[in-house]
DNA sequence: TGTTTAACTATCCTTTTGTATAGTACTTAC
DNA sequence: GTAAGTACTATACAAAAGGATAGTTAAACA
């Protein structure tokens, strides 16, 4: 199976094809504006709808809930729920989430740099 | 201006919040379906509008000449007319464009892992 | 003469993403 | 009793992203 050729629809892949579909299926689980903020701020440790919310710049209520409902499906974020009066819901990250760190990293320091040229050039 | 506080709206912002602005602001820059493809395509040689459409897999004109205008506004991408009979037009990643090396690494790990991870499960 | 290649632009349409606003059910605090 | 917090869902709508298809200009190829 070492060698087998990766194809679409019948078509043999170049190089640098082949190179773009893994960082296609990252996109995929990432894409949006709301996914890696809400994955980051798990980071920091567990949270609650509304802490979320709080910390999330930005985000509304319906895409709060949907977001974290696509990361629950990936298997990123897990949600618990203790039935204490009133309920309490709490989301945490999972080991597989955990493994998005050094993606977050590398894209800080990017994102910081990226920024910082914006700002000299305005 | 070391300490200077972080503020949006008025408003000091925690820890958490302050992390998730420099990926925001990489996530602006590279979001959508189509401009890290495009980019890495680029990393493998200076390439015509016809030819990145051909390796990117499933990308439409429309969308191939929107987002290289968009990359050449963020500086990532260069535009260079020939003016041969008939025009060419070469693209190349500028230095800048470069910088995303690292970005695309990581996430083309995480992906890889990540399509293993689906593969098994289904 | 008709087809192909190159580098696009234009039009129309659907889907996805995002915003605004309101409402629910229950509880604690003032 | 009224307000505020918790964890949402519902509705309606606007904007952005993406897709399908076709057209342009001009040369080269068969």
């Amino acid at each position: 199976m070492k060698n087998a050729e990766v194809t679409i629809e019948g078509h043999t892949l170049g190089e640098c094809t082949k190179s773009i579909l893994p960082v296609r299926d990252a996109l995929e689980v990432l894409s949006g504006k709301w996914k890696l903020p809400i994955i980051i701020s798990l980071m920091f440790g567990n949270k609650r709808f509304s802490q979320i919310a709080r910390e999330v710049p930005g985000i509304t209520d319906k895409m709060l809930s949907k977001e974290l409902r696509d990361l629950e499906c990936n298997e990123l974020v897990k949600r618990t729920v203790f039935d204490s009066i009133p309920v309490v819901v709490e989301y945490s990250l999972t080991e597989y989430g955990h493994s998005l760190k050094v993606v977050i990293e590398v894209l800080r320091e990017w994102g910081s740099k990226h920024r910082e040229r914006m700002m000299v050039e305005a």
